[in-house]
DNA sequence: TGTACATCAGTGAACGCGCGTTCACTGATGTAC
DNA sequence: TGTACATCAGTGAACGCGCGTTCACTGATGTAC
């Protein structure tokens, strides 16, 4: 029967649940997402969500996850585009903030500590360190290369991360968005400044201190 | 009646609630904080919040107004301890990431729209405001001193503002705890060499751009 | 110094709500023969 | 190709819970005279 009327057997309930999830944390926020409601959006009974979910915490890591994979493939994608070792970090920054503004939901869920619960789950934690170790490995190309120093390395790679992160996260909050207005530019346009205007340091600055 | 059984009338029962939220987000998290169980904690009926809050929201936006001038005076303060321009913004950075590591209930609050409604609320909003003025004070009086250029001046402040926001989010969100770990370094210390690494940077560039 | 009275700041019961989760059930699907 | 049966993935009613908020009330405090 394929009538528009609603099957018994949803077929792809499991992957239905989790749009609908980032649905409702996009139009009302994480407060909004309870199993019973991601439920009710998806045309489904109450108890439909345990045949996938063992409870509302495994939905909201198991979001999480598919977050930092989607985080990662991004990084990857991004870092393709551009060829000396620092512009690869340039874009590695701007690719972190677009995936924060373009996937608000997966964004918010990731860092919260108390969804996300990545310490308990091997497979969330996992696709954390993966993504952030696209990061890491183009700070060591770079210093293969010869672009960077090798000693400050680590803390270069945490500073460009720290960096992305406080831009997307400011960028959600809307202080981002007020800051931008009151200078007269768009997001977008004040994060890649800000990121160039970083990117501009270190590559100025790195070749005098190693050689 | 002076006794140790409670009185019928408070007395300071609006701090005591504001006071009594605090806890709770440090021990329980965000999630935890309902009127009910704040008056419970402050061994008060779950009426009574209602004679000091409209809502809830006007708690949770009362405590982001008192977090973000608490802020604000811990900027001030931490700026007075350095002397040079640039010095001083490094210190601002510290202080930043401080203030989240100590007062983590404030810090999730203050930016966590959501909760802060700080567009609604103009005390909130002229809170943070005056927090970040902080900040960018410093960077004109900076720029006034010769040491930074003036054309970058605005994208500097908020360079600044998001590398600090950043780390101290990774430090609540316990990314940074994790990198440091990983790295044999407290979180303060990783925090710290991040923040010197991009004084420097902006230290050893500025003047090669400007008079 | 006392008394009347207004006001303030509590109490505690009650309302309706949505939640997470469980459970006995049943329709649909796939597999063995 | 057909039938029996196990398994999967739904239903929908039910549970107990804590929540936000309201309301009539009452004890404590302050003020006018």
């Amino acid at each position: 029967m394929s009538s528009t009327k609603s099957r018994y057997h949803h077929g792809a309930l499991r992957e239905e649940l989790l749009r609908a999830s980032l649905q409702l944390i996009e139009s009302e926020g994480l407060a909004a997402v309870s199993l019973r409601r991601v439920a009710r959006e998806a045309g489904v009974s109450p108890g439909a969500p345990y045949h996938h979910f063992a409870d509302r915490a495994a939905l909201m890591t198991a979001l999480s996850t598919q977050g930092f994979e989607l985080l990662r493939e991004d990084l990857l994608a991004a870092r393709e585009q551009a060829a000396t070792p620092v512009a690869r970090l340039a874009t590695l920054a701007d690719a972190y903030v677009r995936f924060a503004r373009e996937r608000p939901a997966y964004f918010r869920l990731m860092f919260r500590p108390e969804l996300s619960q990545s310490h308990k789950h091997p497979d969330t934690s996992a696709a954390g360190d993966a993504a952030f170790a696209v990061l890491a490995e183009t700070v060591a190309a770079a210093v293969e290369a010869g672009a960077l120093p090798a000693a400050e390395a680590d803390i270069l790679a945490m500073t460009w991360w720290s960096l992305a992160h406080g831009l997307a996260s400011l960028a959600l909050d809307g202080k981002l968005p007020e800051r931008a207005a009151q200078m007269g530019m768009t997001v977008p346009d004040l994060s890649d400044r800000v990121s160039r205007l970083f990117a501009d340091l270190v590559e100025s600055h790195s070749p005098q201190r190693d050689s």
